[in-house]
Order: structure tokens, then C-alpha cells, then sequence
DNA sequence: CCGCTAGTGTGCAACGTTGTAGAACCGCCG
DNA sequence: CGGCGGTTCTACAACGTTGCACACTAGCGG
């Protein structure tokens, strides 16, 4: 049936094991042969079975990458730079999607799919400081996002805080007064929600604003129908706003959708900035302001000190948590700048590496 | 290290084959036996090595899904449909993501990876018709869109020809009467911008509109940038149009920026309808019509065909070519619904299945 | 009480690869 | 010319699982 080994080194003259050695690049094969095994490779169409060759080194050679759905564009776009990136070095990604429960969340961390792959790069929307537990696990893992903090792993996140108080004076300085925010979860005190809510709310201080429960949205999934929901709920209970900070892109393109049914004019009335900076807001209309939380140094990271943590091989390494720098991306929602006009960067926040010896 | 069937075997006092019974769900066992197993397992915290699985029964659990880009929304959603499908059903996804590189679909076909999976959805861009050799593999395959046919593979596609036509008559039926293109692949033969174009100049016809290649605007890729950059050439040339069918969703909506850019309203002025209805058409500003190709469908029969085939291993059934239903569906963009309104199915393409016996 | 079937469990031999250890050869130094 | 270091290649034994064939028991019909 397929060809093996076997079969190419019955055919090239030589040995099983030396055929092996071709196939891995090992240096001590004189050139004849490598070319005669090379040469009934190519005759032969072998492949190497990897399942094999898994099975003998322990390893797959494939990492897993878990996210909430693909569907929702920030994700759609990590996930082809987490693709992109561990293709350059030889490695290729599982996806899985957890929809956000919490039964598929813990799934992923130790469930029947684990095994597959030799490391996981985890973006948890679901479980939560109390779950650390869960993620004390003894492979490479790799968690994104600001839900879990302190657990015995890499952690790339970004600089919510920051980021947000810095849309928020952003649109401060614009003149504006009375800004909404959309997205908030009441009560969470952990999670992007309670964190960009704290750097808004840090932004409304700093500018001399006074805070209104009236001008905090909930909406509990960040996706573009629940962000127009909760704009409409708010111009339909007449709140007076002119600006509109959605704590992300999805929520911030609902929002305009909803604005724009009202007969709003942005940034005319009302100036809108989201987060997150998916393709989709430079070609709305009119093209949104965003955040860019330096999503492809946050790809690229992840599976760098993933790659490093599986080459390791268990070595009881510090444990590092980085954070990429963010930028404020004026565009016309913000009257940043004029239709047809290509966006502005009008803020930058560092951001760092911190190294966490492990508890 | 890692805990195997032997441990389980010793603590519960059996064989390791009933072990491996056990996790396979061999009938035979007496349900006491299983209880000490199942304890042992779970006690050990065992888990089922893959990898040696795979290599004992020669399959993988994995297919391939190869799409062009995940930041597509199209392709993510897709993406998101098929792994879905293959959950429910037990199986894993790997996506390749090609750029629609002739070189990477090429490895797609037969690359290093290949023999990772036991099957592969795949959905070319650069592959064609000339190409056909390529897509007659001995592996389970089932093939994506409209560049590719008569490989003795399974075949999922879309009406595109119909749909495109329907798309077009419904501008017609506006009352619009210059109706533009946008996305048109000059001397391209195949694929679904040579259908898409064909299914509009047969709408012209059928309702008595004269072509005019002013109108037609061409896009080598289809993102939103180059259906703005489309767009605008079109505009600043100053051809008077009063509706745009884009050949798909991406292209649109850069249109509608473009539009919006010029100070044209949209539909007021010009009509605008595009192809594929992602989700973010839902959202847009004015909401965008669309055709609905019937993307779940796809997804769904995608898998369906490619587990059968897996399944049957190696039997010549027929092959089959399946066409979902594809819809108009009719928002603000099109004046069909009013701002806030939900979408309106406007028209029906009916699909069906076509059986083909191998060549 | 023999033979048959259904139920329950086991031992052996793969699956195709790579790590380890070492054999065989070469040239060359002392 | 003995021995040594570098080069080239090979044999063997895993890696952890499952397919196959078979052993054994119990019950039951003839």
C-alpha cells in the first residue's frame, strides 16, 4: 500500500536506519548515497508516515490554538497570524472553538484532544481566576487574554488598562463631554470588560469628567448585533452622548450600525472609537478609530515562547509575561481624519516583558 | 512519564488488550471488569496515546481544511461551519491557509502535511482547470468552488451563474438601469468571477439592459481594499452608475466606503448588492443585501461527502457535485428593507445533487 | 453428556519510525 | 605498524496501541 522506509531503502541498496538518516538531514552520508536514497524518494513518492515517526520521538509537531469562533473577525485574524507564525518555523496549528463555555474551555486543557499536540496556545473566555487550578497543567501552554493571571504558564496579554484610559482621553481632547461606553459586564472584575471599563473610567478622572451610570452598555457577548442592541438601548432611553468608546470592534461597527438608524451623524454627533483594529474598521463607514493591541507581535510571541517552552523540554524555566506596545488608530469616526484618508497613529503605550520566577 | 495502557492494564488486574477494549467500547466485557478499569483510568488520569493509535490503525481523526486566508471573512466563517461539522461528527480540523499561492496549494495537494490527515476539503484559488492532474489523488478529497472541474473527487460548489443572474434582475427590478460590476478577472475562463460575471451579463439581457464595459471594474483580489480602489477608479472616471453588484461581500463593502467617500448614498443614488452575505453585510452601514450562497450548507455537505468517503475506504463510488439553494437577500443597501429593518429573502436559486461516475 | 453458541478475556505480532551502540573503513601520526 | 580520530553505515530494540486468533466458561438443545 504506502510506501515506507523499507521500500526506499530496498531500492537505494543501503539500510533502513540510513534512509532515516537522509530523510533528518544527518550529516555523515557521502553524497552518493544521500543522492541514490534521494533519488528513490522521488521515484518511489515516499512520505514519511508521521504517526510513526510521533509515536517514536514524542512528539506531533503540531500546537493547538483555542479560541471562542473563528467567526468573530479579531480571532479569525489571531488565528491566521498564529497560522503564518508557526509556519515559518515548521509547526503546525490545531483549532479549536470553545463557543466560550465553559464545559469545551476546560475541554481544551485537558480533554480527549489534548494529546494531540505538543503544546496549546489557550485564549480563555469563559474560565476565570477561580478555574487557575485548571490551568497548572504539565505541558507547554501558552494563556492570551487577561482573564487568569498567575498561573504556572507564558502569558501574552495586552495593555488594557492603558490602552483604554488613552481612547478615552483621546476622546476627551476632542471636546467631548459625555462619553458612552459599550460592552461593560456588570460585576466582573476580571476579563477585558472590567479592565478597559477601569481605563475608561481612569480617562473620564484624568479629563475632569464626571462618571454616569446612564453612559455604561452592557452587553454581554462582544459581537456586532449586541453592541447595536445596547447602543439602541441607550438612544432609545434618550441618553445624551457624543462619543462612544466600545470596548471592541465588533461592538463599535453595532454600534455605528445602530447610530446610523437613528439618523446620527459620526463623528458630526457623536465620535466612536472600538478595539481591537480588525481589517473591518479601516473600510467601514465611516472607517472606524480603534485601538491596536499589537495583535500580530501578540501572535508572534505566543508561539515563539511556546516553541521555546516545547524545545525546553521541561525545564522549570521563569515564567514570562509580555506585554506588546498598543496604539490609538485615529481614523474618520473620530474625525482623525477626512474620508479617503489613511489612518493616523495618535498614541502610542509601551509595553514590556515581565519574568515571573514560578510559585 | 506519561501514564500508558500497560499501567491501566496492571492496576486493574487485566490484560492490556482489555484495556484497550475498554476505551474502544468492545461489548464483550463484563461490567465489573470495565467499572476497575474505567476507576484505573481515572485514577492514572490516562489518556489514549494518539500517535500510537494513529499508527496501528492507520487513520488520524484530523482532515484538512485548505482555504486561502482566514482573515477572508468568508473563509472564517467557512472555517467555522466546517470544523463545527466535523466536531459533532468526532473528527478534528487542521487549516492550511494557502494565499492562494500556486506553490502552496500544491503542497496542499501533496506537500509534507498531507499525510497528517485522512482526508482534505479544499477550496483552490490558484488551481485550475489546467491543473487537473494534481486533484487526482488516491486520498479522500473533496473539492471547493468553481475553478476545478471533473476531478474524480467530491464536489461542493455554489450557483453561481443563477445566483448572479438573480442578483443582477433584482437591481433591474429596482428600476436601476446602469448597473455596474465589481470584481470582474479579465479573460478569465473559470472560477466564480467569470460565472458571477456571466450570471450578470445574461441578467442584463433578460432585462433588456445594453453591456457596457464601462461598467465593469475589475479586482484581482477580493478584499475590501480592492473593491474601494474598484470603486473609486470607477467613480473618478466619472461613469455614471446607479447600482453596484460586487462579486462578493469584501468587495462591497470596500465599494460602500468608496461610495460613502464620494458623498454618494447608498441606496438612494446607487444601489449596492454583494455575494456571499458574511456577517458582517448584517452589520454594515446602510446594511448590506446580499446573496446567501448557502454557506452551512456547503460546510456541512463538505464534511458529510469527505467522512463518507474516509469511511468507505477505497470503494470507486460515484462522485458527486452538490449545489445548495443559494438566496437574495434584500437589506438596506437595496432599498429593500428600511434602517433597522431585518433582511428579506427576495428570490430563491434552487440547487440539487448530480451524480458522476468516475471517468 | 456431547457439541455449539454467546460471552469474556488474553497473547502475540505487527504498524513505521528513530535512538543507541557499535562495526567497518580510512588516513595519518608517532 | 599500532593505534586513534573521524567518517560512513548498520542492527536492534523500542515507542504504545490494536487486529487477529484463540482459550476458557457457562448455558442449552439434542
Amino acid at each position: 500500500m504506502a510506501v515506507t522506509m523499507h521500500d526506499v531503502a530496498q531500492r537505494a541498496g543501503v539500510s533502513i536506519k540510513t534512509v532515516s538518516n537522509v530523510v533528518n538531514g544527518y550529516p555523515y552520508i557521502r553524497a552518493a548515497t544521500k543522492e541514490r536514497v534521494e533519488a528513490a524518494i522521488d521515484e518511489l513518492g515516499y512520505r514519511v508516515n508521521m504517526s510513526a515517526r510521533n509515536l517514536r520521538t514524542r512528539r506531533t509537531g503540531l500546537i493547538t490554538l483555542a479560541v471562542p469562533e473563528l467567526s468573530l473577525p479579531y480571532f479569525a485574524e489571531l488565528a491566521d497570524a498564529v497560522i503564518s507564525a508557526a509556519d515559518t518555523a515548521g509547526w503546525t496549528v490545531l483549532i479549536e472553538q470553545t463557543s466560550a463555555s465553559r464545559e469545551r474551555e476546560t475541554e481544551v486543557l485537558s480533554g480527549r484532544r489534548r494529546h494531540l499536540t505538543d503544546g496549546l496556545i489557550f485564549s480563555p473566555l469563559a474560565l476565570g481566576p477561580d478555574d487557575l487550578g485548571l490551568f497548572t497543567v504539565e505541558y507547554p501552554l501558552v494563556i492570551l487574554g487577561e482573564r487568569v493571571f498567575g498561573a504556572p504558564a507564558d502569558h501574552v496579554t495586552m495593555n488594557n488598562v492603558a490602552a483604554a484610559k488613552a481612547a478615552t482621553l483621546h476622546l476627551a481632547s476632542l471636546g467631548r463631554r459625555r462619553i458612552a461606553l459599550i460592552g461593560a459586564h456588570e460585576g466582573e472584575r476580571v476579563g477585558s470588560a472590567a479592565l478597559r471599563t477601569t481605563g475608561y473610567l481612569e480617562g473620564l478622572a484624568e479629563a475632569g469628567l464626571p462618571q454616569d451610570p446612564a453612559l455604561i452598555g452592557e452587553a454581554g457577548l462582544w459581537h456586532r448585533s449586541t453592541g447595536a442592541e445596547a447602543m439602541t438601548r441607550m438612544l432609545d432611553d434618550g441618553v445624551e452622548i457624543d462619543a462612544v468608546f466600545a470596548l471592541n470592534d465588533a461592538l463599535a461597527l453595532g454600534a455605528l450600525h445602530a447610530l446610523h438608524a437613528h439618523g446620527i451623524d459620526v463623528p458630526g454627533q457623536v465620535a466612536l472609537i472600538g478595539f481591537d483594529d480588525i481589517d473591518d474598521a479601516r473600510y467601514s463607514v465611516p472607517a472606524l478609530s480603534s485601538v491596536d493591541p499589537g495583535r500580530d507581535q501578540i501572535a508572534h510571541t505566543a508561539v515563539e515562547l511556546l516553541l521555546e517552552r516545547i524545545g525546553a523540554d521541561g525545564d522549570p524555566a521563569p515564567y514570562r509575561m509580555v506585554v506588546p506596545d498598543s496604539r490609538i488608530v485615529g481614523r474618520e469616526s473620530t474625525g482623525d481624519v477626512a474620508p479617503g484618508e489613511a489612518a493616523r497613529i495618535v498614541g502610542v503605550q509601551p509595553g514590556g516583558t515581565d519574568v515571573v520566577t514560578p510559585a
